[in-house]
DNA sequence: CTTATTGCAAACGGTTTGCAGCATT
DNA sequence: AATGCTGCAAACCGTTTGCAATAAG
């Protein structure tokens, strides 16, 4: 996406678009991985070096509102954010912070057959999401 | 469990048998919601009036660190602890801190099977768990 | 008697807030 | 020109820590 259609995207959620934040989503949108509000301000410095952590904070929480980034809360304390929003999974790494999405269609829609055919009584369901946890095997990814 | 069986949980894993562990344990116990740090505070002051938050803290991890406890992270900042450590899956209810636990062998067997049929490369699963997200309709439980 | 645990108070760190100045529409 | 946004510094709040006093094994 590109700065002209981020300023569209922007614009269209009632959001004005202000260099702050298209720099903000433009970083939410390069990063594949779940940066923190702290790795968003490190890229945004290098473009707008005056920008402040409380402006990052602040506008990931409007982008948030207009439903343009959702959080990802990690077993550590620091709060996670995420620009993709279509329906993936998150496979957690070791005890750290390291979260790698999952996308799977077969899994989705045995899910949702599951629930349709065992609804839960007095409830909708909004949202179904797997959190898998485990470790890397063979010495793959060992050595970052 | 009984504060004798309390007792001998308590040094089977190692941890000394204090008055703290034992109350603040028993507290994790007795509720089926997802105490907070603070819950479990005033439900142990109740029988221990001098106890301090800090030592809440300390013995939660220690059950932790232990496996008698596992946190639950909500989308609040406040973490939640849980007792009740065979597997099961969290309903996320409303916009709030809400947590209420889904037990479905069925489902278990669903998703054992999805993943071996579907094992991710290099990578070893360890827990499955699912957060569904969503809300109550019909006005049940709509005036707490 | 030894070692671990408690409780206090102070520190910590990620996040939020109030507000004056400024940029966007 | 009007409104909404930025950036600063200070506040906030859940959690952690250092340490002297105390209790468990």
């Amino acid at each position: 996406m590109n700065i002209e259609e981020i300023k569209n995207k922007l614009s269209q959620h009632g959001l004005k678009a202000t260099i702050q934040r298209i720099q903000v989503y433009s970083a939410m949108l390069k990063t594949k991985s779940h940066p923190t509000a702290e790795d968003i301000y490190s890229m945004v410095k290098a473009e707008i070096p005056s920008i402040s952590l409380s402006t990052i904070y602040n506008t990931l929480d409007s982008l948030i509102e207009k439903n343009l980034v959702s959080t990802v809360k990690t077993d550590s304390d620091v709060t996670r954010y995420d620009a993709f929003l279509d329906s993936h999974h998150h496979i957690y790494v070791g005890g750290g912070d390291e979260i790698i999405d999952y996308y799977s269609q077969e899994l989705d829609d045995l899910l949702n057959d599951f629930f349709k055919k065992n609804s839960i009584p007095n409830f909708e369901i909004k949202e179904i999401k797997l959190q898998l946890k485990g470790d890397y095997v063979n010495n793959q990814k060992e050595n970052n």
